[in-house]
DNA sequence: ATCGTTATGCGAAACTTTTCTCACGTCAAG
DNA sequence: CTTGACGTGAGAAAAGTTTCGCATAACGAT
């Protein structure tokens, strides 16, 4: 670590974070208004963030570096895959909800990467990390002795349909419902499709 | 219809139509912009939209205007619930991923939507319509008649969250699939969570 | 065709956001 | 303690966005 990392390193979390405390008490900031809180020049936070956006998004990843990993949430939760889905879900809706704006925010600013990147023409690098993808790899692991390879694809792509930010932003604004019932109906769904994927392919095993 | 509202309707839809026409081609457009495509001074277009927003606004709304009804998707797909959920998913699919920068910019709009609503901090009026409830409710109907109305409702609420443009967002960005694997994961999902609905509603019944 | 009404256009002004320039202060190394 | 490097601050300049006032011309009705 050369030079005056350190000191960079802290004016740039200064700058997040007074973006998060804006954003929780219900703003959408401007760069001058994120620099002020941070008590930081408005100079020096153009400097770290050009426009708008980039903070957003640096926002954005950084508030999924804050939470624990998918293997500690489902340290004790067995070998159940029901249990192990239902605690996956739970935990990241919990938080979810807790923090709306939040997450609201986002899934905002990886729809503004999307769009700037169409923009530039080039090739589509994700704008998405990979969580969701592992957290339901982990979670369903036990089935990978049950499933066929195929099987166990297409059902841990359906299940990352059914929670997440998306799945809160469905069922809180074109479901209507409150969190409680929302989460209740990831899980309700997680589970359906675990439970099809499993008779379904007891039922091809009779057939051969 | 008095005084000249067809001429304030033209306008009106011109910087629409002009707005669509940048995003189209890969601009997240500026009130000016779209008032020099739409041919109309940046002074007239402001008096129509008073911001950006509500311009990104009442464009996602019109986008959902000129696409068939639900009726008339569903109108010769039978009774038989797998079918008729099937027709309603490709068809929305199709229509969004054949037109995504669109479908991206609806659910931008509508979080912004969201985010004014939550700063102002009044009461949370819907930022959504209820096409998609409307849409699963129809296409489910049939199983009115196999279901209690609570299963029911829970299959709704869920299949609800497996398309969509979320469900676009989620198969694209997080999963990575193409658009043609993306929609059979959808469809699959459909299926697998009214089957299941259909195989616990029997199980239950056994037991009494 | 003519007339009153009113949406529109134009250009300047007010305001906000972004960039620039240069001086200052702080940190690490010798 | 000094020195060189470099992150930072302050304010002005530039660029972009939104508002305003007034003249024009398009519209609907007579």
């Amino acid at each position: 670590m050369s030079g005056r990392e350190h000191q960079k390193q802290r004016t740039r979390n200064a700058l997040i974070d007074a973006y998060f405390e804006l954003i929780r008490q219900g703003q959408s900031p401007s760069i001058a208004e994120v620099a002020d809180r941070a008590e930081v020049s408005v100079a020096t936070a153009y400097r770290y963030f050009p426009n708008p956006q980039s903070l957003r998004a640096d926002a954005a990843v950084s508030a999924t570096r804050n939470m624990p990993t998918f293997e500690e949430i489902l340290a004790d939760a067995g070998d159940d895959p029901f249990v192990r889905i239902e605690t996956v879900i739970r935990h990241a809706a919990a938080m979810q909800f807790g923090d709306e704006p939040v997450w609201r925010g986002v899934l905002h600013a990886t729809l503004e990467r999307w769009f700037a990147q169409w923009e530039a023409g080039g090739e589509m690098v994700p704008v998405r990390s990979t969580a969701r993808h592992d957290g339901v790899s982990l979670a369903l692991r036990p089935l990978e002795s049950e499933l066929s390879p195929d099987a166990l694809r297409r059902l841990t792509h359906a299940v990352m349909l059914v929670w997440g930010v998306e799945a809160l932003v469905v069922t809180r604004d074109t479901a209507g419902l409150d969190p409680t019932e929302a989460t209740t109906t990831m899980v309700h769904a997680a589970h359906a499709l675990i439970r099809d994927a499993l008779t379904q392919a007891a039922v091809t095993s009779d057939r051969k």
